[in-house]
DNA sequence: TTTTTATTAAACAAAAATGTCAAATATATT
DNA sequence: AATATATTTGACATTTTTGTTTAATAAAAA
């Protein structure tokens, strides 16, 4: 293992992430990773030892940061519909930039066993769910269990763009006719969520 | 190619689909298919002649099942807020056998081209987007784009259940806790949905 | 400059997955 | 029952992917 810090490693990983979460490459081969990361697969193995360790690291990675960007808006000090709209607003942009990722969680956590994660859990979503069922008791969202508020918000996040390939062959759809469609997805998602007319 | 049918061809299609779409695993190597079917891998060839074949057939029933499936709710003689139920009954029990079959669409498309598919489309959607349209325009459904509305809908119906591994981890929620959650779904989403608030 | 150390690469080895073929078994037909 | 045909199998071959090793290159330290 290396002692100077080149960026090479980072490089990998980064490029992994790159074809798994923006391409949806869920099953990348070393060759086609170190070929994007433009070094040869053996550094690929001279940093990780193995393609799982890599994947293993990968997926760790990734889902440590959602977990970190979850407690993140949630613990943000903002009113509740602040926390909202920065929660909307950061996922929307990971969604962007990585919409497979979710999917590569998932499909690891059912090819892998679950025992790599067990240890990640998002502490402050209890707090945040707490804040939900106030806005509710006020009569600023429709009651429902909390978590199914969040669960309503990520798959309103979140699928369209996972499932943009399928949408637009389905509804025979240019790229840009859906990106126009989904182009405001935020206010779409406030005003479905809210029970306020103007948001 | 056989000429009698014994079932066996459809056996291994069906194995391979609970391996892909219901188990999550996305890249079930051939033997994987065939210990499923309780054939012999060699079988497996006989009738598709290669991985890539097997692989192709499935991808276009679903797709072409996907379509049909579409085309039925949104063509049947009902009104239109039977449609929406008759739709979200059918795809909820779709997400429940085979949560992962959109994800593997999609993936697919990602990885191979899109050539494959580029037959497949989905007619009477436009006629049931006219329909979300009266229905805005009546004061029953919040008015958007009635694509969104389409995609607001599936988004509600399956995300959860493709991401279910993943929020039982984030939430610490058991099975049954998360069963329990989304056990009520249609309604969920109707009153999400509809303008109303006894659905 | 030489010596050490970190990093990369090319060649090779091993393992895993896919694909082929000839023979065996089962099923139907006469 | 004998023959023909459909189906399945086991053994083998090929290809793809992964992993290892050894040597070359580059960078830093002495």
């Amino acid at each position: 293992m290396p002692q100077k810090n080149t960026g090479t490693e980072e490089l990998i990983k980064a490029s992994a992430k790159r074809l798994l979460f923006a391409e949806g490459k869920l099953h990348a081969t070393t060759q086609e990773i170190a070929d994007a990361a433009g070094v040869s697969r053996t550094s690929l193995h001279y940093y990780f030892r193995s393609r799982d360790l890599l994947i293993a690291e990968v997926f760790q990675e990734a889902m440590q940061a959602l977990s970190e960007r979850l407690n993140a808006c949630m613990e943000s000090d903002k009113p509740f519909k602040g926390k909202l709209e920065f929660l909307i607003d950061v996922f929307l942009r990971d969604m962007a930039s990585f919409p497979y990722q979710e999917t590569f969680l998932v499909t690891q956590m059912n090819t892998l066993g679950k025992e790599l994660v067990e240890t990640i859990h998002s502490g402050p979503v209890k707090n945040f769910l707490e804040e939900v069922k106030s806005e509710m008791d006020l009569g600023n969202l429709k009651p429902m269990d909390p978590y199914l508020f969040l669960i309503n918000l990520f798959s309103l996040l979140s699928y369209p763009l996972i499932m943009a390939p399928l949408y637009k062959q389905l509804f025979q759809l240019t790229d840009n006719a859906f990106s126009d469609l989904i182009g405001d997805r935020k206010k779409m998602i406030l005003e479905l969520l809210l029970n306020e007319t103007d948001v």
